[in-house]
DNA sequence: TTAATACTTAACCCCGGAGTCAAAAAAAGG
DNA sequence: CCTTTTTTTGACTCCGGGGTTAAGTATTAA
């Protein structure tokens, strides 16, 4: 795949997310990606065959995304730490790729027709790690015992809404677009409302208690 | 209006719903909607001039319900009850009107394009209320001191997201749909989640305090 | 009963957007 | 250099879905 070719692919797979995410896969038009990437229509074609495949690589690259923000659950911090990093890098996502998550949530929301079943399954299975992890910590005695799903069905939504729902929380809170110091308080005031909401014992008490 | 009029209206407004839940708007096909409300196409343009017309009929249909639920927040109930009864209610909608859910946050996540601006004003002004209500509280010492906005976006994206994600919960949990009691012991969690997580003074010793 | 109005239906028009093609231009390679 | 491959481009085709029309049938009103 030579220079030129790299480049433009990922001009357009830019371009194409913002349309995407702004107007949805069916009332988006090939020709206004083209626009937007600065290139005639039928180079779209040249380097992906059609709308469906083009839209297929977009959400391709929209899964990496999410499924990165998932990592700080993956590994062995205590619940208050890995929960509030949890929590900051999936409102990163939305604020760095406010896109992306657009793209993801309005599939999902129409029944994610054009999502490869593979990817569907990978998300399943990282969900359920995801849960036993929290009943982990649960089991444990270092956080309440509340259902590990609906945790994450609370913090998934609470995330993505700063990207998903951004005209409204524009119109809301009278502000054209968030500030990075904005994106910072709901994360922060989300960590706060999870972790003591949930019961969840400060770093150093888990670690005392262990020491013990 | 006549009653047979009357009746293939709601027909129509009711197919219409789900359809439009379902793909969106511009996926969306008026002969699909004919269909599914049993009627042939062309009398779907004899009630709702356009495929635009139809679609805001089913917005402000949908802007109803949405208002309905926010009533809870607007009595002089302590926060612990006007908390829970809001989530139940926004919970309730979800369970009710998954397809209302659906279409409203399909249409604000595109940038409201043909949501009517007298309705976004109410938006703001009903929310301008709510979050007054909630620093009522804060300053009365019934609850920690939280930016209201921010909770309040916590509220709707998690109550809507068994409405607006019910695919992605569906896969992950792996039933069909929800249950009565899911819907239940989501709203119960989430209650809890928020009363605990903001320090909401339960509403017994919210009595006792003003006796003091 | 009759006139007017409300509703239904099949057949039609038409435009916009997905996708194509063939020829030109530019890059790469030797 | 000349050849081959990659990339660009304008000018096409084609068809699906929004919207219309006109001729019907059922309802209502008087």
């Amino acid at each position: 795949m030579s220079k030129i070719s790299e480049h433009n692919r990922s001009l357009i797979i830019q371009a194409a997310s913002e349309i995407f995410a702004e107007k949805g896969y069916a009332a988006t038009k090939i020709i206004d990606i083209a626009k937007h990437a600065g290139l005639p229509k039928p180079n779209i074609y040249y380097y992906f065959k059609s709308k469906e495949n083009l839209y297929r690589s977009v959400i391709e690259n929209v899964i990496d995304l999410i499924f990165q923000a998932e990592l700080p659950l993956h590994g062995n911090a205590d619940p208050a730490t890995a929960l509030e990093q949890y929590i900051y890098a999936k409102v990163h996502v939305s604020r760095r790729y406010p896109h992306a998550s657009k793209v993801f949530s309005s599939e999902i929301m129409h029944g994610a027709p054009h999502l490869p079943e593979e990817i569907a399954a990978r998300m399943k299975q990282q969900t359920l790690a995801c849960c036993n992890k929290i009943q982990e910590w649960i089991d444990a005695g270092l956080m309440d015992p509340v259902d590990p799903q609906h945790l994450l069905f609370t913090i998934w939504a609470s995330t993505q809404t700063y990207a998903d729902f951004d005209w409204q929380i524009a119109m809301v809170s009278g502000k054209p677009e968030m500030s990075e110091t904005d994106f910072d308080i709901a994360a922060h005031q989300l960590t706060q409302l999870v972790l003591k909401g949930c019961g969840v014992k400060p770093a150093e008490q888990v670690k005392t208690d262990l020491a013990v």
